[in-house]
This record gives C-alpha cells, structure tokens and sequence, in this order.
DNA sequence: ATAGGGTTAG
C-alpha cells in the first residue's frame, strides 16, 4: 500500500484499481453525484482486498460517517497506520468515546499499540474525549515513548487540569536524560498555572523560566508569549511586563498577551496606554479580536465610556463586530460605563448568540439593580435552547442579590442540580450568603457555609464578613474573619472590615487592636479611589490628593455643599469613621472622600444637563450615598456612580438603589 | 519522514 503513495497523493486517496480511477479522473462530476465505490455502501464484499478496504475506511472517515468506518473495520485484519490515524482523529472529532475505545482495542491486537505515532494520536483522542485515565494507560503502555508522546501527555494532563502531575512527570523525564523540545515548554509553562499550591509560581515557574533561558530560547516568540501569560496568570505584573520587555520579537499574540494582563490585573491604565503604544509603535501589526476584548475590558474597567466608545468604532471599522467575543464584551463595556440601554441595543443587533452573550447581558441588568430583568433574561436564554453554564448562575445569583429578591435566588440556586446539573462552586456559595446576609438573613447565611460540601474559600467568608459590616454583627463578623486571617493573611481589606464593624458598634479598643495587627503585618489598606472622564480625559481622586490643581476649590465648594444641605436634612454619617474623634473632626475625613470630590469635580467641570458619571475602586460608604442623594436632588443634576459591586443612579434624592447595596 | 504549541468574552 504504502509504495503507491508519493508525497503529492497524501491527501487524496491513491487510485488503486480502474473503478476508481474513473472516479478520480472525473472528480469534478463526482462531486455532486458521488460514485457507488466513493460512497462505499454496507455491501463491501469479502473479496475485496486488504488495500480497498483501507481505502474505503479512510474515505468514510473522512465523511464523517464513523459507524460504517468501524463496520468496515471489524471485517479488516490489516489496517495502516493511516487508516488507524483516521479513525482515531473522527473519534476524537465527533465524541465518541466507545468507538474510540474499539478502535484502541483493535489496534492493540494488531499488535499497531507500540507505534509512538500512534500512541501520540491515542492520547490526544482520549483527552479531547476527556477519558484523561485513558490516556496515561496509553502513556505507561508505550515503550518508545518520543518526546511527542511526552508532549501529548502534558497537553492532555494540562487541559484536563493536573498541572502538578506535568510538572512531576516534566522533572522525571528530566532525570531519566530525555531531552525536551521547545513544544514540552508551552505545556508545561501552561501546568505551572493550572497547578496547585502557594510554591507554584515560585518554585515551578521560575525553575521552568530557568530550564528555557538556559535551552537558548530566549528569542522563541511562543515560549515567550506563554511565559509573559503564565506571569500574568500568577498575577506578577512586573515579571510578565519584564519578559515581554526584553522579547526580541514580538507579534500580536505577544501584545495581546500583556494587554490582557494589565486588564486580568486590575491595572486598565496600562492596558489601554499599552494599546495606544502598540498602534503606534508597530506598523506591521495589526490588534485582532483578542486584543480588543481585553481593552474593551480595560475601558469597562474605567468606566472610560468615550474611550470604549472610540474602539467600538475602531471594532467596526476593522469588522470586528460578527465576532462573538467581541460583541460579549461590547455588551459588558457598555453597561459598566452606566449605558445599559447601549448594551442592551448590541445586543439585540447579534445575530448569533451564545451563553456568553447572555451572560454579559444578565449581569448588566444584575450591576444595575434590574434584579427581575436579570431573571427574565435568563428564561429567555433557555427558552432559546441555550443551557445556562456555571457563570450564568453566578450572574443571575449576584443580580438576586443586589436587588434583594432572596426567594428568586434561593428558587434559582436549587434549580441549579436538580434541572440543570450544575453543581455549586465557590462562588456560587458566596453569591447565596451574600443574598441572605444582604437581607438581614445571616444565620441562614451561615447555615449555608456549614452545609457546604465542598471547602468555602475566602470568597464566601468575605461575603459573610461584608454582610456583617451592614447590619453590624460583630459575633458573625468575629468569626468570619477569624477563618479570613487564616485563609488570606495578607489580604488588608478583611482587617479594614473588622475595624469598620467595631467602630461601627464604638468598640474603640477592638479597633486598635485590628490597626496593630495590620501594621505588625505591614498590611496596607487599599486607599479609595475614584474618577470621572471628562472629555475623554480620565482624572482621578484619593482622599489625601493633593495633586489635583482644583483640589483648594473642590475643598471650598464641597464645604459650601454639605452646610447647605445640612439644613435641608443631610447628616454626616460619622458613625463610620474608625477614629475615635470629636464630631467637627470626623465630618473634615468624610468630606474628604474621594468620591465625594469626583463628584464635586463633575459639578464643576461638566455641562448642566449632562449626567455625572463617578466610579470607585471599593464600596460607597453610606455618608457618601446619603450626600450624593442630596446632591443630586438640590443640584437638579443625575449623578451615575459604580462602585465595586454595582451602580448606584442618583436621581431627584433617590439611588436606584432603594438604599439596599 | 509523519504529528503539535502562544493571546479571547461572563
């Protein structure tokens, strides 16, 4: 068989005997009306020879038709390595599993199971089939094992997210002296992410970065890409920034890479300047889809409407806009600079969805208070035979939550197995005892952590913590935090939490003692933020700015502000403040808040009529809220401010929030 | 001899 095929003949079929000779040389009109041999019906006769049968397999593998491929196996004692490639690869393609397993278990007997090549196609099959035990069996049964079986296995262990068996496996085929290639860097770099354990990314990944500078493969763009993502990944901005610095080449994989890092890394800043650097700086590379959903991410991140609104049109000048990503994410930038209208309008212009763009448009109307909308939405969804994934029911849970509707999202988390067989992550976990704790309910709340089946991360205890802080439960918060200190020992806004809770209930002793341990911890608190774009310009605010060239007159007309609406019934909510000082004192660092100087700022600087719109690093504090209520009511002007969590819609003295965040 | 790799939305 093999001496009729010369390298030309490799894609199609040799012709081996005059029938279909005929066929081939009439190709064209073959198409259309495909010839009885092409076709290759159930009645394959026993006389047909080995070669033709071969043959047959392969072209019915290669139409898809899987199940007369295996008819035509069991009837075939002879099949090449060709024929085997085939079948395996249309298992793999089309799901099937116990064909594929046939398939393995005709080779075995063929005695074909020892050919790496083979071997190398196995393991791929099995881990797109997600049957990763199978793979390793074929792994340990190979004797020969070439660096592409290696390589398959990493891949397969990879996706299949047992990162830290690549890396054991990784070290012991460095021990036994096989040398890798530069294919084993891009799995196992991908491992170190998908590994466990607080040592990955110090000791595995630097130890794999050391393997690859010595190997000389400094100037590989692939490596070097998957390096900066790796770094990235483990959120060390700097040592991905380093890497892509010193890259000798660069494509647009590679800025993607870090432009998507700056955005995954909460730095949108960097993200959009580094954009603005790549148009500039390289005229041969052009941003593709990927790259304009990280920066459509990174001015969703902002807030920065007039930015997104720059590449929207950038996206549609390029056509970018058919691209389902790219319209997902068009969706969530709009409705994060406060246009949900906007992202409602992409929306409805898709011609194509998918969950994703039902997500994005589920937690639009979530971060908006639109809670029963949300839940609409998600009807829709399924409704349009899109089942919903694990996202779509934390997206719904948090828009239940902000809108306070505990009964949707309780009917909602229980749907979630017993109808859809999703079962609770994490985060699904912390979405419910932010519903009920938000709602005043938090012995249910903490009911539901003890009932867990699976280990509540910092995610769910921090929801029970925040919970606590708005309804002043100093026990719960006790122990919540009590399990964060443990968990998240470095993280500073748990601390910050705590105090709050015990200024709140004047346990000033109590929040000295948090203080201490925070500096004993050389812990900071992550200061407050905001900013506002004005005319594509983005200024932001801290509470200690002293930068700002308007900061005297904020100052002055804030003062002015807050003595005016005094009398019109705003009080200062010194309750918050964690020292514990005279009133006149506590009102001078509230004033001072960052938000309440963005909007001050807005007042100043944006045309009447035009809405304000403010975002924000951490939550709005109350004292904040309840002055903005008044601002916005004595001022006639509509104020838009998003914190972390959501938006809050100031409009004549009221917040869309019904003051329930 | 052949084969395979990096960035993506919620």
């Amino acid at each position: 068989m093999f001496a009729f095929q010369s390298p030309q003949t490799v894609q199609q079929p040799p012709p081996l005997f005059s029938k279909h000779l005929e066929c081939a040389a009439t190709r064209s009109s073959c198409r259309p009306r495909p010839c009885s041999f092409c076709t290759l019906n159930p009645a394959i006769s026993t006389s047909t020879t080995t070669a033709d049968k071969n043959h047959v397999i392969q072209r019915l593998c290669q139409k898809g038709e899987l199940k007369r491929a295996l008819r035509v196996l069991s009837q075939e004692p002879n099949p090449t390595q060709r024929t085997y490639e085939l079948l395996i690869l249309s298992c793999a393609h089309q799901g099937a599993l116990a064909e594929g397993l046939d398939v393995h278990c005709h080779l075995s007997e063929n005695g074909s199971d020892q050919d790496p090549f083979l071997a190398t196609k196995l393991i791929n099959m099995y881990s797109e089939l997600d049957a990763i035990e199978n793979a390793r069996k074929v792994f340990d049964e190979t004797r020969n094992r070439t660096i592409y079986v290696w390589n398959a296995l990493f891949r397969a262990l990879t996706l299949a997210g047992h990162g830290n068996e690549v890396i054991d496996l990784y070290r012991r085929m460095k021990r036994v002296g096989i040398p890798s290639d530069r294919f084993t860097y891009t799995f196992v770099l991908k491992a170190c992410v998908a590994s466990e354990g607080v040592l990955s990314f110090s000791q595995k990944g630097r130890e794999i970065h050391a393997h690859i500078l010595r190997l000389g493969y400094e100037g590989h763009v692939h490596i070097m890409t998957t390096l900066v993502d790796m770094y990235a990944r483990f959120g060390c901005v700097k040592c991905a920034g380093i890497v892509f610095g010193e890259m000798s080449q660069k494509n647009v994989v590679s800025w993607s890479a870090m432009i998507a890092c700056y955005a995954k890394n909460g730095m949108p800043f960097e993200a959009l300047e580094l954009f603005r650097e790549m148009m500039l700086k390289t005229h041969d590379l052009l941003p593709n889809s990927v790259t304009m959903v990280s920066v459509l991410q990174a001015c969703g991140a902002l807030a920065a409407l007039e930015q997104g609104r720059l590449i929207h049109g950038y996206v549609l000048r390029r056509g970018l806009d058919s691209i389902l990503p790219v319209i997902s994410s068009l969706v969530t930038m709009y409705a994060r600079c406060g246009k949900l209208d906007r992202a409602q309008q992409v929306f409805d212009k898709m011609d194509e969805r998918d969950v994703v763009s039902w997500n994005s448009l589920i937690s639009s109307y979530g971060i908006h208070g639109f809670g029963e909308v949300a839940i609409q939405n998600f009807n829709e969804m399924i409704i349009s035979g899109i089942s919903p994934s694990p996202i779509s029911f934390v997206s719904v849970l948090g828009a239940c939550s902000h809108a306070g509707l505990v009964e949707d999202g309780k009917m909602m988390f229980d749907s979630m197995v017993r109808e859809h067989r999703i079962f609770p992550s994490v985060e699904h976990y912390a979405c419910m005892v932010d519903l009920l704790g938000r709602a005043n309910r938090l012995d249910e709340a903490a009911t539901i952590i003890e009932e867990m089946r699976i280990e509540p991360g910092p995610k769910v205890w921090g929801s029970l913590l925040g919970s606590c802080r708005i309804h002043c439960n100093v026990e719960l918060a006790e122990r919540a935090s009590a399990r964060l200190f443990e968990l998240e020992p470095t993280n500073a806004g748990n601390y910050v939490l705590l105090a709050d809770i015990y200024a709140e209930a004047k346990m000033w002793h109590e929040v000295r003692r948090v203080k201490k341990l925070l500096e004993a911890r050389r812990l900071q608190k992550v200061p407050g933020r905001s900013w506002i774009e004005v005319k594509r310009k983005i200024y932001t605010f801290a509470s200690v700015d002293e930068l700002n060239p308007q900061i005297e007159q904020l100052h002055a007309l804030l003062l002015k502000l807050s003595m005016e609406l005094k009398e019109e019934g705003y009080v200062p909510q010194t309750g918050i403040v964690h020292y514990d000082l005279d009133s006149e004192e506590k009102e001078r660092i509230l004033l001072g808040h960052s938000e309440k100087l963005a909007v001050t700022f807005g007042l100043i600087n944006s045309t009447k009529g035009e809405t304000i719109r403010i975002t924000k690093n951490l939550r709005l504090c109350e004292d904040c809220h309840s002055l903005t209520k008044f601002i916005s009511k004595y001022t006639k002007r509509e104020i838009l401010v998003r914190d972390v969590n959501r938006f809050h819609y100031f409009k004549d003295g009221v917040c869309s929030c019904r003051d329930y965040w």
